[in-house]
DNA sequence: TTTGCCGGGTG
DNA sequence: CACCCGGCAAA
């Protein structure tokens, strides 16, 4: 009884402003322990607590991280059937692959603000390949895995000196031109090279790929002396249409794209793609309740947050090396996306280092200063009022939060 | 005005 | 203890 009105007290004072939050959300984001931990009780009433989900990542079909498709042109004939959603999750994976791997990338020691304002320097490539190499709580990490996007293509020609025409040849160099290589990142997949040959309407990624395909297929291979007419017989075709910011109501960045990044593609079997997630009414929820939950322990039963500092980096803060949470990522991509902010926070909370070296414990420590106020989002802020069945219970009970801790 | 949260209350 | 809220200060 007790377990019940806690769960249920909250929500019934709530205004309930929600349209219509009696659905259960959560499908299958995760159906490992976060369902056997949300489960807990109240199976039927589960939706308005801790256990609303993003409704993107429950359209997501657990595949797994996703190759990229621009991986060579093995992937034409599936592509070709429909260019206009597959292109569209190319761009979606790529603009986020690049969000994420541009920012936080090598190892700089006070990186925090993942926005890369500057453009034009190893983003792009450095990112490309070290997307999760480097950051391995980035979740899809597949470049472990395939390292060389499309060798095939680029290689197998190189002894053809097709250096003349655009230098787009760096289909894998890392990052050398300006302006060409940022074009890259975008164009990666944005930018699709469709050939005129009559009869022949083959579209391909790179241009240096419809150039041989161009040359081989149709000019003959023999005859390789024809360089510049390839580019007669191929245009670019480029299918943008996705608008910058989606209709999403809520203020996290993400979760609008994510959806339907992860959901078409069917990279693993072919063709029919599974038909896009119904969701598209009312997109909104937490992206994924295994953290939030864990915070709220956190809060509860975590409370002696003492110092604990490591024997050799009493720095401030220092993110965990890719190392100690490797094996993660693979699962966790069951359901990767998380939130935006919520994952940061996370990963900068798994870390024991986060104490205040300095005043440990000097006599009594415990001046009523009245500190100030954080600039950090709180839970409040980042859910809003409504939805504050989300936020982290310090929050709820009006404490310091401790999911935004300052 | 909103937001964060301390201090105090209740069961 | 968990949970909630009045009310203050900062933004
Ligand atoms: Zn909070």
């Amino acid at each position: 009884m007790a377990a019940m009105k806690s769960r249920a007290g909250p929500r019934a004072t709530q205004p309930a402003t929600e349209e219509d939050g009696g659905l259960i959300y959560m499908q299958c984001c995760g159906q490992e322990d976060v369902d056997a931990q949300k489960h807990c009780q109240n199976p039927v009433q589960s939706s308005s607590g801790p256990g609303r989900v993003w409704p993107s990542t429950a359209a997501v079909p657990k595949s797994n991280p996703f190759t990229f498709p621009q991986s060579s042109n093995v992937d034409l004939p599936y592509r070709y059937r429909s260019p206009e959603s597959v292109e569209m999750d190319e761009i979606m994976a790529a603009m986020v692959l690049t969000s994420l791997s541009c920012s936080p990338a090598v190892q700089s020691p006070p990186q925090r603000d993942p926005l890369p304002a500057a453009p034009g320097d190893m983003e792009c490539g450095g990112g490309e390949l070290s997307d999760s190499g480097s950051s391995g709580y980035w979740s899809w990490d597949h470049g472990s895995v395939s390292p060389a996007p499309s060798p095939s293509v680029t290689e197998t020609d190189g002894s053809v000196g097709h250096s003349v025409d655009e230098g787009l040849q760096m289909e894998l160099e890392p990052g050398l031109s300006d302006e060409t290589e940022n074009m890259r990142c975008k164009s990666l997949s944005r930018g699709a090279y469709r050939c005129l040959w009559p009869g022949c309407g083959k579209v391909l990624t790179s241009r240096v790929g419809m150039k041989r395909h161009i040359r081989i297929l149709h000019l003959g291979s023999g005859s390789e002396q024809s360089h510049r007419e390839e580019d007669f017989y191929y245009t670019e075709v480029s299918s943008e249409e996705q608008e910058p910011t989606p209709p999403s109501p809520d203020p996290s960045f993400f979760s609008g794209p994510w959806s339907s990044c992860s959901s078409t593609h069917s990279q693993s079997t072919h063709g029919p793609q599974e038909a896009p997630p119904p969701s598209s009414a009312l997109s909104q929820s937490a992206p994924s309740s295994v953290w939030q939950i864990h915070t709220e322990h956190l809060y509860q039963a975590c409370t002696p947050i003492e110092v604990t500092v490591l024997p050799g980096s009493p720095a401030s803060c220092d993110r965990p090396p890719p190392g100690g949470l490797q094996s993660r990522p693979q699962i966790t991509t069951t359901r990767s996306r998380s939130v935006s902010v919520g994952e940061q926070w996370l990963q900068r909370n798994s870390a024991p280092t986060r104490s205040q070296t300095m005043s440990a414990s000097p006599s009594r420590g415990h001046c009523s200063f009245r500190k100030g106020r954080g600039e950090a989002k709180k839970c409040r802020k980042v859910y809003g009022v409504e939805r504050r069945d989300q936020w982290c219970t310090a929050c709820r009970w009006k404490k310091a939060c401790q999911r935004f801790p300052d």
